[in-house]
DNA sequence: CTTGAACCTATAGCGACTGGAGAGTGTACC
DNA sequence: GGTACACTCTCCAGTCGCTATAGGTTCAAG
């Protein structure tokens, strides 16, 4: 393989790849990326293979996965001749927990429209928004959850 | 004011308030609090007041706004005598930010749908989970920004 | 007066990065 | 072939909002 298989400098894998070049470097340190070749002055040098991995990461990352699950998916797509269980289920935990925040997201929000609808534009003192927040009972949200 | 002024000590306010302990002397230093007159021994102790300013930062957790906005939040209600311009428009922000993270988290549910509705059970080469978030390509979610 | 729960401070850790300092390297241009 | 300068290196600190631990002190009930 002539130039496909060329190498990119951290910054240039970074930038295909859409993430930042310390992330890189993290991400090697927490062993989602294998420590690639290095330069005789030190410098890393990534061919399209770990460009590939990196976005996967990404994407992953996007979809909100944490990086343990994305090392076991990488561990996963690894190895083809596996069956896919694993990876669904990871998937389907993942797909529960955003339906999770998303339920939380929701009430959240129509308890701030609420907050903001009732807010006339007087004084503190007859303020809904402080109000609201300083009266839990009259709260519709029930989220003992962590609100992110 | 005879006992309704009553003393609580920390841990009695967490209780009261819906929180825990290391949080409260969390706030303090953070100076959400202002630090309470203490005990011959040197142990915190709280009036209504202050387990009512904490219901109030619990609540604003809850709904998601950050530490510095809930400090807004606070000096704003220590002044009940101004407009409430400035409460409205923290409120408003941080609906603003709900409301861009429950479209991501839309975004996200149906991708993480697709992967799994299409995962047929077979081998992880065939897998769709591992194939879509390789191919970034494919993907519904137009997000820059952190998902969570 | 003794026990034991609750309290104190200080410090470290979480997750997933991000930023900076200070030094070394690679490369494009003249 | 030199020089400028962007890039890279490592290491360490900071972000956010807590949470947990260690090792010591105090309070309140019996």
């Amino acid at each position: 393989m002539p130039a496909s298989h060329a190498d990119y400098s951290i910054g240039q894998a970074a930038r295909v790849a859409g993430v930042k070049v310390p992330t890189i470097r993290y991400y090697e340190a927490q062993g989602l990326l294998t420590p690639p070749p290095r330069t005789e002055g030190n410098q890393r040098r990534y061919g399209a293979a770990e460009v590939a991995r990196l976005a996967f990461i990404r994407h992953a990352r996007e979809l909100g996965f944490p990086l343990p699950a994305i090392r076991d998916l990488l561990s996963l797509s690894d190895h083809p001749d596996q069956s896919c269980d694993a990876a669904d289920a990871i998937a389907r935990a993942q797909l529960a927990e955003v339906e999770r925040r998303l339920e939380n997201l929701t009430a959240l929000k129509s308890e701030l429209e609420r907050m903001v609808d009732q807010c006339q534009g007087g004084r503190i003192a007859n303020c809904r928004v402080i109000e609201v927040l300083a009266n839990h009972d009259q709260c519709l949200a029930e989220t003992h959850n962590p609100v992110t």
